[in-house]
DNA sequence: GCACTGACCGTTTTT
DNA sequence: CGGTCAGTGC
C-alpha cells in the first residue's frame, strides 16, 4: 500500500475533534487510520500521554504500538513520553487497582484464571447444595459468564432466570460473586463489570479516570459489550474527543455479550458524530473480495457497504474437496510445503484457518511429520500447563495468601503430607467461622482439627510461604522465581511424577520459561511488581517474546478465525468447510435469530483474511470421537460461489422500495 | 496419604 | 479419542 491516504482515510486523520465514528470494511486501513490520527494528535500538539488507545487484543495492541512509535520515530523514548495504547482489560485492571476498596473488595485482588473460576463455581455450587449432576461448574459459569457480559448483577439474574438450571445458576452466581469479593478475586468478565460499576457509583472516580486523557480512540467498536459500552462514554463525555472504528460485517463476538447495535447507534448517542466510512480495500484481489461481497450480501441485516477492490483481478478462490480431515490435512500441508519451495515465499504468508481448536490437530502433527515451521494460535496455552500453574500458585499465595484456589493447590503440591481429609478439615473450620483458609492454618494443630503429622507438615508450610514472602520483598522476580522452584524442590517432583524422559523435558523448559518470562517482564516494564507480573500472565500479555516471536516471525500460522481477526496472509485456507463446522452445529440448531448470520461474518471475516490466495477444503467424512461420520458441504460454499439463491436479493428487486433496518 | 484403574462424557468461538 | 474423576487397593 502506498503511503498517500485516500480522500476518506485523510478525512478521518484530520478531523480531531469531537466524536466521530470510522465505518471500516475489511482490509480498508482501519489499523492504519488509527493510528496515522495518533500520530496527527501528536503534530498538533497534543501530548502524547493524554491519548487512549484501546483495542481488543493484546496482538492489536502491540502492533498499534510498533507502527505508532514508528510513524512519531519516538523509539528511544519513555514509555511517559507514549500515547497509552492497550487493551480493555488492561486498561480497567489498572483502573480497579486504584479504587477497588470503593467497592468493598479487600485493598488489593488477583485476577483468577479459568481453573480458579471452575474452582469457585464448585463450592458455590456446594454452597447452596446443589446436586452434581443438576448443574455442573462448567455449565454454570456459561451461565454466569452470558450474564456478566451482559452486565446483569445476581439479583437481576435471579428474576430473569426461567430454567431450572438458570435459577440454579442464579443462586450460585450470589454466593460466587459474594465469595470472590470477600477472597479479593476478580475473574475476567469481573474486570469490566467492576470497572463500569465504579463509575455509575462514584461520578468522582469516573471524572478522575477521565482526565487522564483528552482523546480516546476504539477499535472493533462493533465488538463492545455493554460494560464497554458504559465505560466509554464515562471516559468520553467530557472532552468529547472520541473516535470510534469497526465494521459490523465483522462482529463474531456476540456470544460475549458484543452488541452490534454500539455501532449502529453511535450517531444517536452523539449527534454531533462525522461518519467516514472507508469501502476501499487494498488487501485483496477482485476475485477473493467478490467471493466475500456475495457471501457477506446473505446477511438480512446489516449496514450496507460496497467494498471495492483496489487490486484488480487475481486468481479465483478453489474449493477442494478431500476424503476426510487427515487426507485434508496432508494434502494441504504438502501444497504449502510446495509452494514454499518458490523464491520470496516464506512461511509466515501461510495461514491455516479453523473454526475449532480441536481442528487443528491433524495439521499439527502433518506439519510436525513434514518439519514445517508453523505457530499454533490460541488452544492450551503455555500457561494452563500443570506446572505452570503450580509454580505461577505458589507466586499468587506470595502475593496474596488468600487466593484460596491458589492455596489448594499448591497446599500439597509436590506431596508433602497434607492429605485430602486434612484439606477438608481445614476448608471446613474456615468456612464455619466466615475466614479464609490461610488464616486458620497455624491455629489449625492446636484446636486438635488435624493430625500431629499432618500439624507438622502444615507448619513447615506455613514456614516456607513465610520465607518466600520475606525473599520476595528484597529479590528481583526471576530470582524469586527461581527460589520457589528450588525450596519446593518442584524439580524432583517432575522426576517422579514423570517417567518418560521426554514428557519431563518439556515439563522442565516449561519451568525455565517462566524464569524467562519473569525476567523479560522485569526488563521491559518500568516499575516491575509481582502483581504486575501475574497480571500480565492472567491476561496473556506475554512478555516472554523471544521464543514467541521468533517463531512468530517465519511460521504457517494455524489458528480459529476468531483469532485471525485484524490479521491478513497472501495464502489462506480455510479448513473444514462442512455444515456442523462452519456453521458450527450449536448455532445451526440454535433457537436464537441471527445465530447463522454470525457464522457467516466468521465466514466473511476468513474469506478477507486471504490478499493473492484463498482455498477452501472441505473432507467427505470427519471423525469425531473416535467414530466417522460422513459430512455435508457448507451452505457458505454454495453461497460464495453464487450457487445458492439469494432471498434477500430476490425479494429486494421485487420491493426496491422497502428499506431493511439496519438493526440486529 | 497416595497411585492406579476404569467408567464416563463431551460436541464453539476468547480477554 | 482423550481428558477427568471417583473409587479401590496398597
Amino acid at each position: 500500500m502506498s503511503d498517500q491516504l485516500n480522500p476518506p482515510q485523510r478525512e478521518a486523520v484530520r478531523t480531531l475533534r469531537g466524536p466521530m465514528l470510522v465505518l471500516a470494511g475489511a482490509g480498508t486501513g482501519k489499523t492504519r487510520v488509527v493510528t496515522h490520527r495518533i500520530a496527527e494528535l501528536i503534530r498538533n500538539g497534543t501530548s502524547p500521554e493524554r491519548i487512549l488507545a484501546v483495542t481488543f487484543t493484546r496482538k492489536a495492541s502491540g502492533e498499534m504500538l510498533e507502527r505508532a512509535t514508528k510513524l512519531l520515530g519516538t523509539k528511544g523514548k519513555k514509555r511517559k513520553s507514549r500515547p497509552l495504547i492497550s487493551t480493555f482489560h488492561s486498561l480497567c485492571v489498572k483502573i480497579l487497582r486504584r479504587h477497588i476498596a470503593q467497592l468493598g473488595y479487600p485493598g488489593r485482588f488477583t485476577i483468577c484464571d479459568r481453573g480458579d473460576q471452575e474452582a469457585e463455581a464448585r463450592s458455590a455450587l456446594r454452597e447452596i447444595r446443589c446436586p452434581n449432576e443438576s448443574l455442573r461448574p462448567g455449565d454454570m459459569l456459561a451461565i454466569v459468564g452470558g450474564w456478566k457480559t451482559r452486565s446483569i448483577d445476581p439479583g437481576r439474574a435471579a428474576s430473569l432466570a426461567e430454567t431450572d438450571k438458570e435459577h440454579l445458576a442464579a443462586a450460585a452466581y450470589r454466593r460466587y460473586q459474594n465469595n470472590l469479593k470477600t477472597k479479593g478475586m476478580v475473574d475476567f468478565d469481573d474486570l469490566l463489570l467492576l470497572t463500569q460499576q465504579l463509575f455509575a457509583k462514584f461520578p468522582k472516580i469516573r471524572r478522575e479516570e477521565a482526565q487522564r486523557f483528552d482523546h480516546v480512540l476504539i477499535d472493533e467498536y462493533q465488538d463492545t459489550n455493554q460494560s464497554q459500552y458504559q465505560i466509554i462514554r464515562g471516559l468520553a463525555m467530557g472532552h468529547r474527543n472520541l473516535c470510534v472504528v469497526g465494521d459490523d460485517d465483522q462482529s463474531i463476538y456476540g456470544w460475549r455479550g458484543a452488541e452490534v447495535e454500539h455501532i449502529l447507534r453511535f450517531e444517536k448517542d452523539w449527534p454531533d458524530a462525522k461518519v467516514v466510512r472507508l469501502e476501499n480495500n487494498y488487501r485483496s484481489t477482485a476475485a477473493i473480495l467478490g467471493y466475500a461481497n456475495t457471501l457477506i450480501a446473505f446477511n438480512a441485516v446489516r449496514h450496507e457497504k460496497v467494498l471495492r477492490p483496489a487490486r484488480s483481478g487475481g486468481q479465483k478462490p478453489r474449493v477442494l474437496q478431500m476424503q476426510d480431515e487427515t487426507v485434508e490435512a496432508q494434502k494441504i500441508v504438502a501444497e504449502i510445503g510446495h509452494v514454499l519451495k518458490q523464491p520470496g515465499i516464506a512461511a509466515r504468508d501461510f495461514a491455516i484457518l479453523c473454526r475449532t481448536n480441536e481442528q487443528p490437530r491433524a495439521f499439527e502433527t502433518e506439519l510436525r511429520r513434514v518439519n514445517l515451521p508453523y505457530i499454533l494460535v490460541g488452544g492450551m496455552s503455555f500457561f494452563d500447563r500443570k506446572e505452570v500453574r503450580d509454580l505461577l500458585a505458589y507466586l499468587k499465595i506470595i502475593e496474596n495468601p488468600h487466593d484460596e484456589p491458589a492455596l489448594l493447590r499448591i497446599i500439597n503440591t509436590p506431596p508433602r503430607s497434607i492429605g485430602n481429609a486434612t484439606v477438608k478439615q481445614l476448608v471446613d473450620s474456615a468456612t464455619s467461622r466466615g475466614g479464609h483458609v490461610w488464616d486458620v492454618l497455624p491455629s489449625a494443630g492446636s484446636n486438635g482439627l488435624i493430625s500431629p503429622a499432618a500439624t507438622i507438615a502444615v507448619e513447615k508450610f506455613c514456614e516456607l510461604i513465610g520465607s518466600l514472602s520475606v525473599a520476595a520483598k528484597e529479590l528481583p522476580l526471576a530470582d524469586l522465581v527461581r527460589l520457589v522452584l528450588k525450596k519446593t524442590d518442584y524439580r524432583r517432583e517432575l522426576e517422579r511424577a514423570y517417567p518418560d524422559p521426554n514428557d519431563r523435558d518439556a515439563r522442565h523448559a516449561s519451568l525455565e520459561e517462566i524464569v524467562n518470562a519473569a525476567a523479560n517482564y522485569e526488563e521491559h516494564t518500568e516499575d516491575p511488581t509481582l502483581t504486575g507480573f501475574l497480571d500480565d500472565v492472567a491476561l496473556g500479555n506475554r512478555d516472554t517474546d523471544d521464543k514467541e516471536d521468533q517463531l512468530r516471525s517465519n511460521a504457517i500460522a494455524l489458528m480459529t478465525y476468531h483469532s485471525a481477526k485484524g490479521l491478513e496472509f497472501p495464502y489462506v485456507y480455510m479448513a473444514g468447510m462442512e455444515e456442523g463446522i462452519l456453521p458450527h452445529r450449536r448455532s445451526v440448531d440454535s433457537e436464537e435469530a441471527g445465530a447463522i448470520d454470525e457464522e457467516r461474518r466468521l465466514c466473511y471475516v476468513g474469506v478477507t483474511r486471504a490478499q493473492d490466495q484463498l482455498t477452501l477444503s472441505f473432507a467427505l467424512t470427519r471423525r469425531k470421537w473416535g467414530k466417522s461420520r460422513d459430512t455435508v458441504p457448507s451452505r457458505f460454499l454454495y453461497e460464495m460461489t453464487g450457487q445458492a439463491e439469494n432471498g434477500k436479493r430476490r425479494a429486494e428487486e421485487r420491493n426496491p422500495k422497502k428499506k431493511r433496518r439496519a438493526t440486529r
